[in-house]
DNA sequence: TATTGTTATACTCTATAACTATA
DNA sequence: TATAGTTATAGAGTATAACAATA
């Protein structure tokens, strides 16, 4: 692996020779330019579903571990629990999620999807996908395994809690 | 400050259960996911030279492109005009850069670095290079060309300008 | 008349903090 | 007394558009 992947690079640098030796600069501002731009195509792109990447966010988040309190999805999205209220009330008047009051503990919420609101998240997962091509159509499929490795290893290495990601609060409608 | 601990602890929990196979989703949200986390990062750190991300952008341009007038750089930088010249002025105002009448054209200005301004951005150089050490320390020499290659290979497919990203906007400082 | 740079204003976000109800 | 959720408000940041100078 190690040993073709060598290979494979070099073969690249020889075939990009013609193409001129433009300095994109180095990994950090790759990511964070890709980054940003992706964000960007991904946030256009679910408009279309009527969403916000931070209500796409929560809608996922919901997905995988349904029934938390607002506080705690306020926290995992990283806005203040001030802001999470009228976010969720858009979210509850078109009928994605619903509002439960805890039996034990009254003053907490437990937050589900509704049905209409699970029927979105797999839309929202199709436009996952389609967008992962849309990033990804430059690279073959081995490389995109490769890209996925090392991302994940970065990732981790850094810390990053899997599934969420710090930059919900600054990208714009 | 209780609440914090407990879902840190469910956190540590969740990632090292599923250690190794862990799905941390598609290039696509990796990429998205370390941007951020990098431009973060990045913000911290040459906040210590009392710069924002926008700032630093400024710097750069100008360092490789000096003389340029005030509305191709506001473009460049993804902010309207108005917004640029009280930004422009408090870089002025710390001897940073500076303004210089077009003789041809009086109505425009072109903008050059100070000698102060050089110097800062040999600083900001060092802190990019020190950036990208952190948030690459997990890959090996060779991983690191070979993300570079991929990551500059996808930025070109998507018709990316070296060097400008269209995040400038969003980070706070 | 068009364009660069500038200023003013109105508007949108956002966080802080006060408030209620439950514990 | 402490916490979940909510509401109110004040402040920052922003874009829109009017303005002045020059072409």
């Amino acid at each position: 692996m190690e040993r073709l992947s060598i290979v494979y690079h070099a073969a690249m640098s020889m075939s990009r020779a013609h193409e001129g030796t433009e300095s994109r600069g180095g990994a950090a501002f790759l990511l964070a330019q890709l980054g940003a731009h992706g964000a960007q195509l991904f946030a256009q792109r679910i408009a279309e579903l009527d969403l916000t990447p931070a209500q796409a966010g929560l809608l996922r988040l919901l997905g995988r571990s349904p029934g938390r309190s607002q506080r705690e999805l306020a926290d995992q999205l990283g806005m203040p629990a001030s802001r999470f209220v009228p976010f969720a009330d858009k979210l509850e008047e078109r009928g994605l999620i619903e509002r439960r009051r805890n039996t034990s503990d009254r003053r907490l919420y437990a937050l589900h999807l509704t049905d209409k609101g699970l029927e979105l998240l797999a839309e929202l997962r199709k436009a996952g996908a389609a967008h992962e091509q849309e990033m990804c159509q430059g690279l073959t499929p081995e490389e995109h395994r490769q890209l996925i490795d090392l991302l994940g290893r970065m990732a981790r290495q850094q810390q990053l809690a899997p599934g969420v990601h710090p930059g919900y609060r600054s990208i714009r409608r």
